[in-house]
DNA sequence: GCAAGGTC
């Protein structure tokens, strides 16, 4: 049997469809893996690389001591499976192979990712032979000449990618740990440091101080109006930029009627046609449809596994010979149909090229037709975009008709310039640029004309703009960083690091801050150089000129260089992080003491704004919990009435939530609970207010006398608005209760959500359990629950509400639970119970029970029942127990009954007591002699 | 918990 093993499974599929005799393989799944088989041969595709890089055992604790971030450089590196089920499989496969081929991509990544299965291969079958198809293209006939002329692995290019795997792991993580450990950041917040990702984030940062030091120099443009044949057209100075006004108004003063034409110059511009889209080139055409980077990426992903478009992850930009152009053209032709024609009857001798080639993968070209009913209106955008891109591929270039005319006013000399569509070319049917006709009115040499306008305009130098997202994936393409597949992974890392923000890119203080610290003491990881050294590296791998150890070791001594340095001024290095972030926090100046205030985390999930002065100055702003999102100050917005920054709290994969200014919201959410108490009136929390008083809570925390001299209040006045707000206080502890068990115990519905409930409750005056413990079922109605909700809700109410009755007397919450087990849910029911029936039920023995029913008794003004020993209570027991014909489970019903020894059964009725426990009266009145003669 | 690189 014949293995071929590609580098993902639709190649896998589509090699074996090329192959086989039949062109229909059969399709298995083996443990999920999907396999093909035919003509003796079975295709596997991988899932890219299916074993990872990661440090021997031991490494894994960040803060040991043994084991510190500077030990990773030197630590034992292994290679682990990542993908179990594709590695299974292939040494299933790979025992019964007589020949096994690596048909995995063909660049640098491909032959590692072929050296990688080739070793699976080998732990399972030692002998087979494995060779090596190389293609470019996954086309029949690129297959075909691949698999007839099969290559060798070539283990040093192999290498080399695997010299990158190693060096990449061992300074990312040996620093990612010490930079994260120094700024005491863990978890979701530690600080990642890379090879890619660290340059870029110093273009960011470079770019953000470049703007931030950026001075304005005005400048003055001068410019006239003039007509002929009632077409108005302007013309610029020919001095272009003035750098003085002086010399601007003095041109302008100059500047007189008539305007005469010196010179007229006609030419012609060609325009040519665009290339082929490499991945860059397509992102980049993709964003001005609005698409970020990630986006673009998502679209094409899914239209590629549709069949509709080529491998959207490619550097090449020159269509291969093996392409079937034609073939292309007949297919897209079904939804393109007179664009297509338009190309077909005025084709280019040869498709346009870019500058780069590789062998990877061909340029992204549409493989399929697709009609728009078939995508979602994104897709299709981005379909007809790769459709017309391939058309423009084929199409002439298109040529401008140039005109430039030279105009003298007063000595003062002007220029304009037009331009006009002279053969629209492959703008027929490539519609995404925007380059505009200027049509000028015809004039000739000599011309005399009239002066219309002057414009006279101040202008300013402008910074460089921040990146936007295409711009930099081309900047990191140009400076070597990162490959198609990962530019734009790598800006979201940055993202979801908080380096970065918005878009255009902006770093954080947090991201500048890295990116200084890295720049002082670890200069190399910043630089796109490191890069450049180890493509060199790799390079002399590859031809064998140097040895993967070699390289490895080389760039280990660097590290290890860098790190004396790092140790050092580890603490410097932490603290400058540390100063620079809590910046980022700092909301504006406290209202009561002036120092600042900032965005605060308690151990558990509470977020507030408190002042730095704490303890002397308490002033502080609650904020809703870290649950719905980390709390981060808006740079962009500062509230007009308080001044200070407003806060919005960040959660993956939500959208922000702006809570706006921290004080404006801290008075919107306690106003409604401040107007329960009834002695607020606007004049109140007017005053209030300007004593930085905001909440009911803060009233019941301060000392009375405070509450006096701020408020103006007589002491006693004082004490009865603290008294007053305390009662508002317990009055929401028990709302909050009613609401946090309505969560608990009623599943929401759709219009019945479970504030609703909870509301509609506090407006029937239900507001706290005890309340509803007691309520009538059918007064809920109005709270869209139904029977059986509203009872459970009741019943549960009354099991809560009345435990808490029983911890109030004094009853351990262990014998509550027991006596709640054995239905006994209130204070009537024990009190109204015979002990022996209760103890009897709960398992309590008879004395507890005895205390616990005296207890509530006392509480509720009954005389307690007559006390009774455990030994007197066994005693009876044994003697009922004693009595002939006497089963165990009459005892229930006995102790129901009162009836619990030879005494009170002789005192007891018979008829009575047949009625209650069911036994017949005659074996009662048998009990009851026996009971009299054993006495 | 760390990188960058494949792929989904």
């Amino acid at each position: 049997m014949h293995l071929i093993i590609a580098e993902k499974n639709i190649a896998a599929q589509r090699i074996a469809g090329f192959l086989s005799s039949s062109g229909k393989p059969k399709t298995e799944k083996d443990n999920n893996v999907s396999i093909y088989r035919f003509d003796d041969k079975v295709a596997l595709g991988l899932r890219g690389h299916v074993v990872e890089v990661d440090f021997e055992e031991g490494y894994k604790n960040w803060r040991s001591e043994t084991h510190t971030p500077r030990t990773l450089i030197d630590a034992g590196i292994i290679r682990k499976p990542t993908e179990k089920k594709i590695v299974a499989l292939i040494k299933k496969l790979s025992k019964k192979a007589d020949l096994v081929t690596i048909a995995t991509d063909y660049d640098r990544e491909g032959e590692l990712i072929g050296k990688e299965a080739y070793e699976i291969v080998r732990e399972a079958n030692k002998k087979v032979p494995v060779n090596r198809a190389r293609f470019s293209a996954i086309t029949k006939q690129e297959i075909s000449a691949a698999f007839d002329n099969p290559a060798e692995i070539d283990f040093d290019l192999a290498a080399a990618g695997e010299a990158r795997q190693e060096i990449d792991l061992v300074w990312g993580a040996s620093l990612t740990r010490f930079i994260s450990i120094a700024a005491k950041r863990g978890g979701k917040n530690i600080l990642s440091v890379g090879r890619v990702q660290s340059p870029t984030l110093a273009m960011i940062v470079d770019r953000e101080k470049e703007i931030g030091e950026f001075v304005p120099v005005p400048y003055w443009m001068l410019s006239i109006i003039s007509e002929k044949d009632k077409e108005q057209f302007e013309a610029r100075h020919t001095h272009g930029r003035f750098d003085l006004k002086e010399e601007a108004e003095s041109a302008l003063s100059g500047t007189k009627e008539p305007v005469e034409v010196t010179e007229k110059k006609e030419g012609s511009r060609t325009d040519k046609a665009p290339a082929p889209f490499d991945t860059t080139g397509y992102i980049v055409a993709a964003s001005r449809l609005g698409l970020s980077a990630s986006n673009a990426m998502r679209v094409a992903e899914d239209l590629y596994m549709n069949g509709y478009i080529s491998y959207p992850r490619t550097d090449n930009t020159v269509y291969p010979d093996s392409l079937d152009i034609k073939g292309i053209l007949n297919e897209i032709k079904k939804s393109f149909r007179r664009d297509t024609e338009w190309v077909i009857a005025n084709i280019r001798d040869t498709p346009t090229k870019g500058k780069k080639t590789s062998t990877d993968h061909p340029p992204i070209h549409p493989t399929g037709a697709a009609k728009p009913a078939d995508l979602d209106e994104k897709s299709w955008k981005v379909y007809e975009l790769i459709v017309r891109r391939f058309l423009a591929t084929l199409s002439p270039d298109a040529r401008w008709k140039t005109l430039k005319y030279l105009l003298n006013a007063g000595g003062e000399e002007y220029t304009s310039t037009g331009q006009r569509l002279e053969y629209e070319g492959y703008r027929m049917v490539y519609p995404y640029s925007q380059a505009k006709e200027q049509v000028l009115p015809d004039l000739s040499e000599g011309e005399k004309l009239p002066l219309v306008d002057t414009v006279l305009e101040e202008k300013e130098t402008q910074p460089p703009p921040r990146y936007s997202q295409s711009k930099l994936i081309q900047q990191m393409e140009e400076l070597g960083l990162g490959t198609k597949s990962t530019r734009h992974e790598v800006i979201g890392k940055l993202i979801s690091r908080r380096y970065v923000e918005d878009n255009p890119l902006k770093p954080t203080q947090v991201g500048m801050a890295v990116t200084e610290s890295l720049e002082k003491h670890a200069t190399l990881i910043t630089k796109p150089d490191m890069t450049k050294t180890i493509e060199d590296h790799m390079e002399e791998i590859k031809r064998s000129s140097r040895s993967k150890e070699e390289a490895v070791n080389e760039s280990r001594g660097m590290l290890n260089q860098i790190f004396d340095d790092l140790e050092k001024n580890e603490e410097a290095i932490g603290e400058e992080i540390m100063d620079r972030t809590a910046e980022e926090r700092i909301v504006g100046k406290c209202p009561v003491c002036n120092s600042n205030l900032m965005i605060r985390t308690t151990k558990g999930m509470a977020q507030f704004v408190g002042c730095t002065n704490y303890p002397d100055c308490s002033f502080n702003l609650n904020l809703p919990s870290v649950q719905w999102g980390k709390a981060i100050r808006d740079d962009d917005n500062i509230c007009d009435q308080h001044n200070l920054h407003h806060v919005k709290l960040i959660r993956a994969g939500a959208r922000p939530w702006e809570i706006g200014c921290p004080l404006c919201n801290h008075i919107r959410s306690n106003i409604e609970a401040l107007e329960m108490m009834d002695s607020v009136s606007p004049e109140i929390i007017r005053r209030m207010h300007e004593n930085h008083i905001y909440s009911v809570f803060e009233i019941s925390k301060l000392p009375v006398a405070e509450i006096a001299s701020k408020m103006n209040f007589s002491d006693k006045q004082a004490f009865e608005f603290k008294k007053e707000a305390e009662g508002v206080l317990e009055e929401l502890r028990k709302r909050s209760e009613v609401k946090k068990f309505v969560r608990k115990t009623i599943p929401p519905k759709k219009g019945r959500s479970h504030s609703k409930v909870s509301n509609g409750l506090f407006s029937l005056g239900i507001t706290d359990l005890g309340r509803l413990s007691c309520a009538n079922k059918d007064s809920l109605k109005s709270l869209k629950l139904n029977d059986e909700e509203a009872e459970k809700l009741i019943f549960e109410a009354k099991l809560i509400h009345n435990k808490g009755i029983f911890k109030e007397v004094g009853i351990p919450a262990i014998s509550v639970n027991k006596y709640f087990k054995a239905g006994f849910i209130g204070p009537n029911d024990l009190s109204t119970t015979h002990p022996a029936y209760l103890s009897y039920k709960s398992g309590i023995n008879i004395d507890t029970v005895h205390k616990h029913v005296s207890i509530i008794c006392e509480n509720n003004g009954i005389a307690p029942p007559a006390g009774m020993s455990r030994k007197t209570f066994e005693k009876g027991r044994t003697e009922l127990m004693s009595l002939k014909s006497f089963e165990e489970e009459m005892l229930e019903k006995m102790y129901y009954a009162g009836v619990l020894n030879f005494k009170t059964l002789i005192e007891a009725d018979a008829d009575r007591l047949a009625k209650i426990t069911g036994i017949t009266r005659k074996k009662i009145m048998d009990f009851k002699k026996e009971a009299e003669n054993n006495k």
